[in-house]
DNA sequence: CAACTTACTTGAACTAAGTACAAGTCGAGG
DNA sequence: CCTCGACTTGTACTTAGTTCAAGTAAGTTG
């Protein structure tokens, strides 16, 4: 949207950075999403023709990736001295997961690549020193590690087709509306013929389940805590 | 790549079925994962024009709706009676991540889309049984439930990237050999930038990690399933 | 100061892929 | 045999990633 601002006479001309680039990249892929970034849009977006974006990035994957682990660095690393192994862990995985809120694109990106960039060796590493204060050594700790970190990685996914699912709707209005209203109803349909399903949708405790749902979070990562724990002990 | 039967004299004329095209596109995710399913190859594979599949799919969408419900079908759902609550949520579990390890494209349809149909619900309400004969009731059987599906799927993102990255630098033979390299070689490089990392790389029982890697799965699920069972006592 | 070089930008153009559409084909029923 | 409805096809439009040759602006050198 805003147009960068033509250089004054004797300074340096102004230029795209990379820096700029991924910064737009991550505002346009908060905005749109994995689908709705494309590079016209950014160029557009950047005040440049799109194809300028090619001089400072390789290509589109390039850039995702770079978008990536850009994000990547919003995360603070909880002072583990202070606050003790399992504070420190819910804290990074809490932290973490509303980092994927913020940006449901990563996950679909983390599903589609590969990736490893500064952004995660740094949350990684502290990451690993939590679950060795937790008393976990050496490949033990790092499982525990990737325990929490798909934990959340997989509630982020549940997250993320929400949040797509939202921002058609948002975007599509009224006749969107009309479609997700039918598959409403036609999930219901099928659920109905299951019993537990069924059971839970006949409940008149029904708005329990939707409360609860959002808190699902918080309860499986106490669990899953919880069970690491008493790992250690054993 | 195979034709169709033509019909033969009298016999109704051999069309293409909805059935035929979800199977052929799950097919064609399996080898060449999301981003290798286009619709004039699934034309080629179902020996027809590409335009035909619009007939009997409302378009690509879709259609990986249909192929993601589709695969729902392969799950065995264990008998509780004869097995035990516990046995069986780590057989459905086991049994879930395989089907992600089969269909690594399947972690990318979850995460871009909301999707229920008739498979999905099947399992669900299995695994809703498996939870609430655990002692979970109403809502808490539902969370033990996501917790551990979502455990599961998060797991299976690591799997789908690195499917991907398999897929690529077998296709791309030689070149891309040489970018994964460098990009190991850089991600090396990054790691021994972070004191945790770093000792993890250069301790002699490196290869300790790898295969610890391959049992973070049921390490996580274990510790995840002992943690629910202590939600339960308390 | 002019020529040159380097660093970036641009517009045009090629390609792949999703999809609408009009026209065709085939089997069945009247 | 005619025609209707089910299905298929080829054409073509569109969007989006990317390449490339040509342009332009700062800085550098003679």
């Amino acid at each position: 949207m805003c147009k960068r601002l033509r250089s004054v006479r004797g300074m340096p001309r102004d230029t795209l950075t990379r820096e700029q680039i991924v910064r737009t990249a991550v505002e346009l892929l908060d905005a749109e999403g994995l689908e709705g970034l494309n590079m016209r849009a950014l160029g557009q977006r950047l005040g440049s023709a799109a194809t300028a974006v090619y001089w400072h990035v390789q290509n589109k994957d390039n850039l995702v990736l770079l978008a990536t682990d850009h994000v990547w660095g919003e995360l603070a690393l909880p002072d583990l001295e202070a606050v003790g192994w399992r504070t420190a862990a819910t804290a990074m995985a809490t932290d973490l997961y509303a980092m994927f809120i913020r940006h449901p694109w990563l996950v679909q990106a983390l599903a589609a690549h590969v990736l490893y960039g500064e952004g995660k060796a740094r949350h990684d590493d502290h990451s690993f020193a939590v679950y060795e204060a937790a008393g976990f050594t050496g490949a033990r700790a790092d499982q525990a590690a990737a325990a929490v970190f798909t934990y959340v990685l997989g509630n982020a996914a549940g997250a993320a087709a929400t949040a797509s699912l939202t921002r058609r709707l948002t975007r599509d209005g009224a006749i969107a509306e009309e479609h997700f209203q039918a598959a409403m109803a036609e999930a219901q349909q099928i659920a109905m013929g299951y019993p537990h399903l069924r059971a839970r949708l006949e409940t008149p405790a029904a708005t329990e389940y939707t409360a609860a749902a959002d808190k699902a979070f918080e309860f499986g990562l106490h669990a899953l805590l919880d069970g690491l724990e008493q790992q250690i002990a054993a």
